[in-house]
DNA sequence: GCCCATCTACTACCCTGGTAGTAATACTGG
DNA sequence: CCAGTATTACTACCAGGGTAGTAGATGGGC
């Protein structure tokens, strides 16, 4: 779990089916992604024998099929591939990462506002558990 | 410019160098990537033609040396890949994003205040330039 | 002038993500 | 029972990042 979890552009859309699935068949996974784009079903499947093989995804057999499920989090992806950027872009520096996104990436007064309370939210809880 | 810019480790690295020195021959490079890793200069080299393919780095020849330069900022870099991750991580929601550094990512008292004050500042920033 | 060191050019691999066709197999409707 | 369909297994291929060897050119020292 301590893992790279470093996921392409397919591999993250198929995880979070299963995510929001819980379970699913190749099909099943197809059909959701279908609005996205359309795949052939063989692309999926092996996408989906490719990520077992890594160990992020499981399946069992119901009938012929097979149902796949996610082993990993998205909280994982997410810790894995955050942390993985913000080492490599900003040496590994948090508050250089926030600071990149209040100066370059266009945040609203409502977003904003969110972010302080997000951090005063924080706050309190760190103080909380004794920190 | 609008482009993808999504680099790899090494590309990256590289460009730190070109950034951080203006300018570099390929056996500079090397020299300021060897702590890291060795690598042999034809890798060097090799990637450097690649990007170079892909429009990120240029050079001009000193006697018989190419002196390689960036093409692109690293503030360029931050925004494309900050901005693909946070897309495919968070649907593009940059609160979210933040949501998840605060809970997630280990961030010290010393390390909020400096939010909290970049904060403050960005928003008297906004309200100067009359948003 | 010649040999050696230095550079780039070319070529060749490996790996992983992505995409999909074809083969084999098992099931199902008539 | 048999044909067609659904489903996985196997194989193949492309692209791009990464790594590096070998070849070829060129310049410098003696």
């Amino acid at each position: 779990m301590g893992d790279k979890h470093i996921l392409g552009d397919l591999q993250h859309a198929i995880m979070r089916v299963l995510w929001a699935e819980g379970e699913a068949t190749v099909a099943r996974v197809q059909e959701a992604l279908e609005e996205d784009r359309d795949r052939a079903l063989t692309t999926i499947a092996t996408m989906l024998v490719k990520m077992e093989k890594k160990g992020i995804v499981g399946h069992r057999s119901e009938g012929r099929q097979f149902v796949y499920r996610a082993l990993i989090s998205e909280t994982d992806v997410q810790r894995s591939m955050v942390g993985e950027l913000t080492e490599m872009l900003f040496g590994g520096d948090v508050t250089a990462l926030v600071s990149h996104l209040l100066s370059e990436q266009e945040i609203d007064d409502a977003e904003l506002a969110r972010l302080k309370a997000m951090i005063a939210e924080h706050r309190s809880k760190e103080r909380r558990r004794g920190r």
